[in-house]
RNA sequence: GCGCCUGUGGCUCAGCUGGAUAGAGCAUCAGAUUGCGGAUCUGAGGGUCGCACGUUCAAAUCGUGCCAGGCGCACCA
C-alpha cells in the first residue's frame, strides 16, 4: 500500500514539474528520475523529493523557487496529502494524513501471514544453491552462516513471489574423497593394531576415528590389510571413502535439520560424471569454440569473458577437473529451466567467480542471471578472545557445537545480523546472555508481551469487536503513528531484501519495530476497559505489530515464544 | 605482484542506486515501576566516516591514488 502511494505521488510530482516547465517554455530533454525517499528524520515528513535540486541546474533557477512552483502546480484535489513544505536547500516534504495511514492495520489483519508478500518475482524459477560443503568433515561455523543466509534468502524470495528451489551440491568425487577414504582406512588399521604413517594432507580430525570404529562394528576385521599391503588398493579406497562420505553426509544433513535448514534437492557431482554430462558440456563448449588443447591438456577460454587466465578442464592424465564438473553443473541448472541462479559461497572461493561467470556467458546466458553471493568469514570470540579455527589441526568449532551452546534461534539471528560483505564476529558470551544486549530476545520479548496482552484480555473476558467497527482515529499517540508507519514499511523492505538478496535488513527492521513497541508499551496501556473504542483500536494495532514480528521472524526461521 | 572484501564514537555494526543535524545496540553517566511481563523505558556525554586529491548545488556513499586488516591467486576439491 505504501508502495502504491509512493508511485502515485511520484506521478503527481512529475506532472506538476511538467506543467511548470511547460509554463517556462523551456526545452527540457531529460526529466530526472523522481526519487522519493523516506526521510530518516520524522521532521522531514513521510516522503521527501529532491526534484527541485535536480532540476536546478537545467532550469538555471534556485532550487527553492522551483520547489515553490511545483507545489503550486501540484494536484489540488489530492486528498491524502496533509501537508507539503519546502525545507533545507529545496527539498519538498510530503506529510500523509494519519487516517490514511491507519488503513494499514486492517490490511495487516486481513492479510495475516501474507502481509509483506508480493508478486515481484512473477513466479520466476530461482535456484539457491548453498552450503554445498564437501562431505569430508563436519559443518563448521562458516558453513552455518552460509546455511542461514541461503535459507533466508530463499524464504524471502519465495515470499516475494519467486518459485524457489534450494539445492545442496555434493562434491563426492575426486582426490579429496580418496584422501578421506585413505584416512579412514588408516584409522581402521590402527584399531586393528597396525601402525601406518598418516599422510600430512590427510584428514586428522577425531571424527575419522569414530567413523573407523563404526566401520569396524559393521565389517569387523574383514578389511585388515594384507602382510605385503602398505596402502590400500583402489577397491578398498572406494569402499572406505564411500562409507566415510555417506556417514559424514548423514551427519551434515542432521546438523542442518537441527538448524532448521531444509533442501529440496541434494545434487551429486558423481551423477554429472556418470550421466556423461561433464563430457557433453565440454563438447558443447568445444563446438562453440571455447576449448583448445595445449601442453596435453584441454583448456576453457575463460579469458574471453574477462577471467585472468584460461582454465584447464581436462588434465594431461585425461582426468576432468573440479571446474569441468562445475561447468556441467551450471549448464544443468539452466537446462532444468531456472531463470535465475544464486550461488552462495565462502569468501575463500572468490577467485572462482570469474570463471564460473564465464561459463554462464559461454553458454549464452545473461551475465546477471547468475548471482554469486560471497559470505565473508566468521570469527568466533569467547570473552573477547578469538577461538582458534585452524582446520589443519582439526581444532575448528563445529556448527553443531555452536547450536548446542547458544541455541538455534540465537545462532540464526547472529548469522543474519551482518551484511554478507562484512566479517562477522560471533561472540559466544554475548549470544548466551538473556538480556538487552541480545537482540533476539529483545524482539521475541516484544512478541511475548503482546501475547500476554491477549492472554490478559481473555482473563478479563474482553472480546475483540469486528474490524469493521473499529475507529482507528482513536489512535492519536505519537507512538501509534510511528508504529503504523513502521508496519507500512514492511512490504517495501522485503521487496528490497528480495531484489538485492540481502537478508540482514530484516534483522534491523525487527529490532526497530520491537523498539518502538517497547516504548509504546511502557508509556501507554492497551487494556482500557473504561475506554472501549480506544482499547479496541489499540488491540488491533498491537495485533498487527505481533503479526509483522511473526512474519519477519518466520522468514528468518526464528521461533515465536508466547511466553519466555 | 594481481584480484575480492573490509576500514564509520571505547566495542560490535547499520547507512553506500549521492541529499538535510552521520544512526543503532553494548559500554559509561543520570533517571523511570502503587498499572497489560523491568529480558522494559526516558535522557546525557562520546565521531577529522582510514588518508589525499577529484566529480557534484550536495560525498560516509561515486572516481583515482595511497595506507591498514582479512581472504584468495593449482593440470586440488
Amino acid at each position: 500500500m505504501r508502495e502504491k502511494i509512493k508511485e502515485e505521488l511520484s506521478r503527481k510530482i512529475r506532472d506538476a514539474a511538467g506543467k511548470y516547465i511547460l509554463e517556462l517554455k523551456l526545452d527540457l530533454t531529460v526529466m530526472p528520475h523522481i526519487n522519493l525517499e523516506s526521510p530518516k528524520d520524522k521532521a522531514h515528513g513521510d516522503f521527501a523529493s529532491n526534484i527541485a535540486l535536480q532540476l536546478s541546474k537545467q532550469l538555471k533557477l534556485a532550487p527553492r523557487i522551483i520547489a515553490e512552483a511545483i507545489i503550486k502546480y501540484f494536484d489540488p484535489d489530492c486528498s491524502w496529502i496533509k501537508k507539503k513544505e519546502i525545507a533545507g536547500p529545496g527539498f519538498i516534504n510530503f506529510y500523509l494524513h494519519d487516517s490514511w495511514l491507519f488503513e494499514i492495520i486492517p490490511e495487516v489483519i486481513k492479510q495475516k501471514k501474507k502481509y509483506g508478500s508480493s508478486d515481484i518475482g512473477k513466479n520466476q524459477k530461482v535456484m539457491v544453491e548453498f552450503v554445498s560443503a564437501n562431505p569430508t568433515g563436519p559443518l563448521h561455523v562458516g558453513h552455518g552462516r552460509g546455511a542461514v543466509v541461503g535459507d533466508v534468502i530463499a524464504n524471502i524470495m519465495e515470499f516475494a513471489g519467486f518459485s524457489v528451489t534450494r539445492e545442496f551440491y555434493i562434491n563426492d568425487t575426486g582426490n579429496q574423497m580418496e584422501l578421506l577414504g585413505l584416512s579412514a582406512w588408516i584409522r581402521y588399521q590402527e584399531l586393528l593394531g597396525e601402525e601406518i604413517k598418516f599422510p600430512d594432507n590427510g584428514y586428522k580430525g577425531d571424527y575419522i576415528k569414530d567413523i573407523a570404529k563404526q566401520f569396524f562394528a559393521k565389517y569387523k576385521d574383514n578389511y585388515k590389510r594384507g602382510a605385503k599391503e602398505e596402502y590400500p588398493g583402489k577397491t578398498n579406497i572406494k569402499i572406505f571413502s564411500k562409507f566415510t562420505g555417506n556417514y559424514i553426509l548423514k551427519n551434515i544433513k542432521e546438523d542442518l535439520n537441527i538448524f532448521g535448514v531444509k533442501f529440496d534437492n541434494w545434487f551429486t557431482e558423481k551423477s554429472l560424471h556418470e550421466s556423461g554430462q561433464v563430457k557433453s558440456a565440454i563438447e558443447e563448449l568445444r563446438q562453440k569454440g571455447y576449448i583448445y588443447e595445449q601442453d596435453g591438456a584441454q583448456w576453457f577460454k575463460s579469458t574471453v569473458f574477462g577471467d585472468d587466465k584460461d582454465r584447464v578442464v581436462i588434465t594431461k592424465e585425461n582426468k576432468t577437473t573440479y571446474f569441468a564438473a562445475d561447468i556441467a553443473y551450471h549448464r544443468n541448472k539452466y537446462e532444468r529451466g531456472f531463470d535465475k541462479l544464486i550461488d552462495i559461497w565462502g569468501a575463500d572461493h572468490h577467485g572462482y567467480i570469474k570463471r564460473v561467470k564465464a561459463v554462464v556467458e559461454a553458454f549464452g546466458h545473461p551475465y546477471d542471471s547468475l548471482d554469486i553471493i560471497m559470505i565473508q568469514l566468521v570469527s568466533l570470540m569467547r570473552n573477547g578472545v578469538p577461538v582458534s579455527m585452524s582446520k589443519r589441526d582439526a581444532e575448528f568449532v563445529t556448527l553443531k557445537e555452536i547450536i548446542d551452546e547458544v541455541g538455534s534461534d540465537v545462532s540464526r539471528f547472529f548469522f543474519l545480523m551482518r551484511s554478507c560483505d562484512s566479517d562477522l564476529e560471533f561472540d559466544l558470551e554475548l549470544a548466551k546472555k538473556e538480556s538487552m544486549e541480545n537482540p533476539v530476545y529483545y524482539i521475541q520479548y516484544a512478541y511475548a508481551r503482546i501475547s500476554s496482552i491477549f492472554r490478559e484480555m481473555e482473563n478479563q473476558k474482553i472480546k475483540l469487536v469486528p474490524l469493521s467497527k473499529i475507529d482507528f482515529n482513536e489512535l492519536k499517540e505519537e507512538h501509534e503513528t510511528e508504529l503504523v508507519k513502521k508496519l507500512a514499511c514492511f512490504p517495501g523492505l522485503l521487496v528490497q531484501c528480495a531484489a538485492a538478496h540481502e537478508p540482514h535488513h530484516l534483522t534491523k527492521y525487527l529490532q526497530e519495530l520491537a523498539g518502538i513497541f517497547h516504548g509504546y508499551y511502557k508509556k501507554h496501556k492497551v487494556l482500557l476497559p473504561d475506554q472501549k473504542g480506544k482499547m479496541q483500536a489499540r488491540l488491533y494495532l498491537v495485533k498487527s505489530v505481533k503479526q509483522v514480528i511473526e512474519n519477519g521472524l518466520e522468514l528468518m526461521g526464528v521461533s515465536l515464544p508466547e511466553k519466555m
